[in-house]
DNA sequence: CGCAAATTGCGATCACCGTTCGCAATTAAG
DNA sequence: CTTAATTGCGAACGGTGATCGCAATTTGCG
């Protein structure tokens, strides 16, 4: 029978314990920083799939196993990616309502995951706890200051505003920006089935004109409905 | 050169289009449903990651490339496996205030992912249009019925009250039941992280005294206050 | 200065993966 | 009974993450 379900495997975030290079040895001709780099141009190029040990080592002129020097697993690799991208953002001094930071917040990471798209899915999934993602925790968190609800309440919070933005983008990246194609085949099915009458209500629903071309103000109402439900004061 | 951004490669809602047996030629020994059960079993058991073509095909007692004579590829298996687990849903009539049935399904939904701890990942990053998904969101928009909204709208507030709810049980799953192990390693990075100063409101906000084990209290919370800041009266 | 110890780069290799191909066996239709 | 379609599947292909062992390099210590 042996084990239960998946063996620990190692933990990704290690990499944030393991200082980069160590004093002796031969000086290092390639650094975290810039294997980093390579693995997200890729990405934006060619799609997270692309992003294999072979292919990023090729990008930097390195043997494959040579990454292995710099980085445990293939998840360490993509935890540095994650927190690579998530040096985009921008904080601006603390100032102006709860709200309209966090609005602010999730706005540039809508701008990041367009710039990324392979980025969504991987925040959806997986936590990145690099220092990056942390300061853009810790602004977020220091958003909710003013803000009387419980520490991990206000973690809560923030942790359901980036799901709901990721799980947005993500739905914008599926429905105009993908190649037509397989979805040209989904459209079909789906064409096909909604009249067979069962699902009327879907049927309807999907049917109806719909506003299209207002991502911008759609993202804006379902953030603002759920902070605005959570008792994030404007 | 060569292409951009991955090629077409095969819709995997494309199972749904095709009959599950021609007419003639010997009978089949085996069965989407019966493969699609299987390989729900060994995610159950062993995790996602041990669901390959080879180990699916063993579990059934069918060669490797048998598996190809019932799914074009192992994303359409993959669909199958959501779309089995979709069938464990219960629909009552359509009674109650809106608010009420979208929360109960909500809650069916977060005790089918306790169940099938692979499959909150999965809803976060795939469509999944098999029949008995199709059933779930004609329930959850059928349950939209009375309330005055455009149709894209309420498609738009069942996708993200659906992400919400994958989102916090992937929190849930990822923060007490996963194996200790790797999460000890990161308990540990994050306590000496949090110690340097920096992230002074994170570190705050984490230390404050969690009132933990109200997972099922935080879960209705969240979702209220998104339906309530919605628009879905009660 | 020179030597020991640690570290780098990396070719070769392993185990496994998804997928394709070709062929014998089976079945329904004409 | 023949024909055509379909099934099951062993074998193989190309690609993947990961490991191992070794030559080359560099630091620090005596």
């Amino acid at each position: 029978m042996k084990g239960g379900a998946g063996l620990p495997d190692h933990d990704p975030t290690d990499v944030w314990r393991r200082p980069e290079r160590s004093t002796v040895g031969p000086k290092p001709e390639h650094s975290r920083n810039g294997i980093a780099t390579a693995a997200v141009s890729i990405a934006d190029e060619e799609g997270l799939t692309a992003v294999s040990i072979r292919r990023v080592a090729a990008g930097i002129g390195a043997g494959a196993a040579s990454l292995y020097r710099y980085v445990k697993s293939h998840d360490e690799l993509v935890e540095l990616m994650m927190d690579t991208v998530a040096g985009e953002y921008r904080y601006t001094g603390g100032s102006g309502h709860a709200r309209g930071q966090l609005l602010n917040l999730a706005h540039q990471g809508r701008d990041i995951m367009h710039r990324h798209p392979w980025l969504a899915p991987l925040l959806l999934t997986r936590p990145s706890m690099g220092p990056n993602s942390l300061r853009y925790l810790e602004a977020a968190v220091s958003a909710l200051a003013t803000v009387d609800l419980p520490g991990p309440a206000k973690l809560q919070t923030v942790a359901m505003m980036s799901a709901l933005t990721s799980a947005f983008v993500q739905n914008e990246l599926a429905s105009g920006g993908g190649r037509m194609g397989a979805a040209a085949d989904r459209v079909l099915y789906l064409a096909e089935t909604l009249n067979t009458g069962d699902y009327p209500h879907l049927a309807e629903a999907m049917t109806e004109r719909g506003e299209t071309g207002h991502s911008e103000e759609q993202f804006a109402a379902v953030l603002t409905n759920y902070l605005a439900g959570a008792g994030i004061p404007a």
